[in-house]
DNA sequence: ATAGCCGTAGAAAGCGCTTGCTAGGGCTGT
DNA sequence: ACAGCCCTAGCAAGCGCTTTCTACGGCTAT
C-alpha cells in the first residue's frame, strides 16, 4: 500500500542501505547512483517513515517548546523566534559532490580526508509548541509525551510554578529527559534548584526590571503605588514584585507584604486584561490617594488603563500606569505605555540555538537577560 | 541503558505482550496482573518508546497545527483552542475493572458482551503547532514532516496563498496526507479547489464581514473610505476586499480596482502595525477628503489609528477607523475599535474536534463561519 | 463426569529503517 | 605486472513495540 524504502531501492536497482544513505546524506554515494535513487524517490512519491527511522537511529527530530499560553504574544514571540531558529535549515546541496574535494584542499588531513564529501548530518527538525495552559499536570504530561517521542530537545518558556511538589516533579522529569540525551533549555524561567544538571537556563531579570520601574515612578514623585500582580506562586510574579518592593524599601517607603503580610496596595490575579481592570477599580476605591498603578504585564496594564478611565481619571495626569514585557501593542496604547522591555525575540532565538546545539551554553549554564525600562507617556509626575 | 518494555515484563514476571496490553488498555488483563505491571512500570520509571510504538502500530499520536504567524494572537487563539480540544483527555481509569460488568447490565448484548471491560482506545495525542511564517516552502516542508511522522491529523489555519503552483502543491500534499489516513482540517481557510477530498473546511465569512463593515460606514455617511489591505495573493485579503467593494458598488460608489485596476484608495501591505501606520499616512496625504480608513485587521488598524493621530486628526470625529478579527486588545484601544468579530476560539475548538474525529464533519465537508460586525467608538458619522 | 467455553497469557512474526561489517572493482605505486 | 588502497555498495542484524494466533486452566451446562 504505502511506499517503503525497499520499493525505492527496487526501483533504483540498489539496496535499501544505499537509499537510506542517499536520504541521510552522510555516507559517500556515487553521483550516478544518488541520481538514480533520487529519481526513484520522487517518481514513487516516497516519504520517509519517521517512526521507523527514529526507532532505528534511536533519535528523533522533534523539538518541543512548552508555553503557558499560546494565545499570549509574550509566548508567541519567544516560541516563534525559537522555532525559526530550529526550523527549516538551508536546503541540502543535492549536487556538488566534487566541490567538496576542492574545499578539501584547505584541510590538513591530506588528500584522502575521509570526511570529504559528507553532507549535512542532522536533517530537518520539527519544532512543535505545546500549550500547557499554565496547568502543572499538562506540563508534566507534555514532558512525558516528548520523552516518549525521544525529542531531540525541549524548551520550557515562561515563569515556573512555585509549588514544591510540582517543582520536584518537573525537575525529575527534566533530569530524565537530559539523561536520555534530550537537550533541555529554560527560557525566561529561573534555573533548576540544583544546577548540576546539563540544563541551560536563560532567565529574565524580572527583579531588576521591577526595581527599575518602581524607581522610575519614585523618581517622578509617586508615593502611593498600586500593584496588580500576576498569579500567586509563579516565579515571574514573585520576582517582579520583589524588585518593586526592594525599590520602595530603598526609598524608605513601607513596602508592606514583603513578609507575606497583607499589603493593601497589592492585588493578585491572572495575566488578563480583566484582572487588571477589576483589581485597579478595587485599588482606586480603597486607596483614593493612589497616583500610580503598576501592572503584572502589559495586558493587565491595558485593563488597568480602562479602569482608570472608567473612574473618570486621566492617564497620566491623574494616575500613572505601567506595564511589563513591552509587547508590540504597548507602544500603541493611548497614551503609550511605560513598561519594561524584555527581549523576547532574542531570548527565544537564543534558546532555539541552544536547543539545536548551534550555540555554546553560557558559562555555568545560566545567563540572565536584561530588562530595560521603557519610560513612555503613561507615566508622569503626580498632581502636586 | 534505557528501560524497555521487556525490562518491565521481566520485572512483572509476565510477557512483553501483556505489558503492552496493560499500557494500551484495549485487551482484557486480570486486575492482579495489571496491578503488578503498573507497579513495575513506575518502579522502573518506564517511558514508552513512541517511535517504536508508532512503527509497530502504524499510527502516531501527533496532530499538527499549521499557523502563519505564531506571534499573532489571531493564530494563537485558534491554535490554543484546537490544542485544548485535542490535548490531554480525561485520565484513564486505572482501576474499576469490575464496574464495567455492572455497567454491562444496561447493555443488550447479553451477559458476556465481548466489549465489556475495554478502556479508552485512543491514548494521548500530542498537538503541535508549526509556524510557517507565511512561507510557502515552509508550509510544504511542514506538511512533509508531518507526513513523515504519520500524523493522525493536520489542521491548517488562516488564509491561503493564491499562487497556482503553490496551491496545487499544497492540494497534492494534503491529498497524500488524507490518502495515508491523516485527517485534514482547514480552519479559517477556503476549501480545496476540487472538494472531492476528505478534507473538512471551516471557512470564515470574510467577504460578508467586509461587506457589512463597509455598509456600516456607508450608513454613517462616509463616501471616501481608504482601505489598508493585507498582503496580495492571500485569500483572506482578497475576500475582505471583495466584500468591501461589493458594498461600495451596491451604494453606487466607484469601487475602483475591482478589476485589478489601480485604486488610489487601496494600499496593500503585511499584517503589521507598521504597514497600517505608513499606508494610512500615505492615504491621508493623497486623499485629503478621506473620512474613514478600513484596515486589513486589528493590528493594522492600530497602526492606522496612530497615523491618524500623528496627522493631528481625531478618531472618530475627523476620521473613522475600523479593523477586522476583533482580537482581545481591540476593545481596549482608545477609542474602542469598530471591527468584525471572528469567532476564533470556537472555530479553533471545532477544528480540533474535527481533527480528533470527535465531531461529525459539516455537510459537504464545508462550513462557513459567520463574521459579526462590532460597531464601537472608532467609527462615527463624518464631519458634516 | 465430560464436553465445551470463556477469560487470560505467551510465542513469535513483523513494522520500516539504520549501520557495522564485509566484499569487490579500479587505481596507484613500485 | 602485482600488491595494496580506496571507493562504493550490499548483507544482515537489530531498534522496541504491537498483534495475531495459539494454548491452557477452570467453570458451566448436560
Amino acid at each position: 500500500m504505502t511506499v517503503t524504502l525497499a520499493d525505492v531501492a527496487a526501483r533504483a536497482r540498489v539496496s535499501p542501505a544505499t537509499v537510506s544513505r542517499v536520504l541521510n546524506g552522510n555516507y559517500p554515494v556515487a553521483a550516478a547512483t544518488r541520481e538514480r535513487v533520487l529519481r526513484a524517490v520522487d517518481e514513487l512519491d516516497y516519504v520517509l517513515n519517521g517512526p521507523a527511522s527514529s526507532l532505528a537511529a534511536a533519535t528523533s527530530d522533534l523539538v518541543g517548546i512548552l508555553v503557558n499560553d499560546i494565545a499570549d504574544p509574550f509566548f508567541g514571540i519567544m516560541a516563534g523566534a525559537a522555532q525559526t531558529e530550529i526550523g527549516i535549515q538551508e536546503a541540502p546541496d543535492a549536487t556538488g559532490f566534487a566541490r567538496a574535494d576542492a574545499a578539501g584542499a584547505a584541510e590538513a588531513a591530506g588528500p584522502h580526508a575521509p570526511g570529504a564529501g559528507r553532507r549535512r548530518a542532522g536533517g530537518q527538525k520539527l519544532a512543535v509548541v505545546c500549550n500547557t495552559v499554565g496547568s502543572p499536570e499538562r506540563e508534566l504530561t507534555y514532558l512525558t509525551l516528548l520523552q516518549r517521542q525521544r525529542a531531540a530537545a525541549v524548551i520550557l518558556t515562561g515563569g515556573a510554578l512555585e509549588d514544591a511538589d510540582h517543582g520536584a516533579a518537573v525537575t525529575a522529569a527534566l533530569r530524565r529527559l537530559a539523561a536520555a540525551g534530550t537537550r533541555v533549555v529554560l527560557c525566561g524561567r529561573p534555573p533548576l534548584p540544583d544546577d548540576d544538571v546539563a540544563v541551560a537556563a536563560l532567565a529574565f531579570d524580572n527583579r531588576g526590571g521591577g526595581r527599575r520601574l518602581a524607581e522610575h515612578l519614585l523618581a517622578l514623585g509617586h508615593r502611593t503605588i498600586g500593584y496588580v500582580a500576576g498569579p500567586l506562586e509563579r516565579t515571574t510574579t514573585r520576582h517582579r514584585l520583589e524588585g518593586h518592593r526592594e525599590a520602595l524599601r530603598a526609598a524608605g517607603l513601607p513596602a508592606a507584604g514583603s513578609g507575606g503580610a497583607q499589603d493593601p496596595l497589592t492585588l493578585h490575579g491572572p495575566y488578563t486584561r480583566r484582572s487588571g481592570y477589576e483589581a485597579t477599580r478595587e485599588l482606586l476605591r480603597r486607596q483614593p490617594g493612589l497616583t500610580a498603578v503598576v501592572a503584572a504585564n502589559d495586558t493587565v496594564a491595558l485593563g488597568a488603563c480602562a479602569a482608570v478611565r472608567d473612574e473618570g481619571l486621566r492617564i497620566p495626569q491623574d494616575v500613572s500606569v505601567a506595564g511589563f514585557d513591552d509587547l508590540p501593542f504597548s507602544v500603541d496604547a493611548t497614551p503609550a505605555l511605560t513598561t519594561v522591555r524584555l527581549p523576547l525575540q532574542e531570548a527565544g532565538a537564543r534558546a532555539g540555538r541552544l536547543a539545536m546545539g548551534t550555540e555554546a551554553p553560557p558559562p555555568g549554564g545560566i545567563a540572565t537577560i536584561g530588562a530595560e525600562l521603557m519610560a513612555r507617556a503613561s507615566t508622569a509626575p503626580p498632581r502636586a
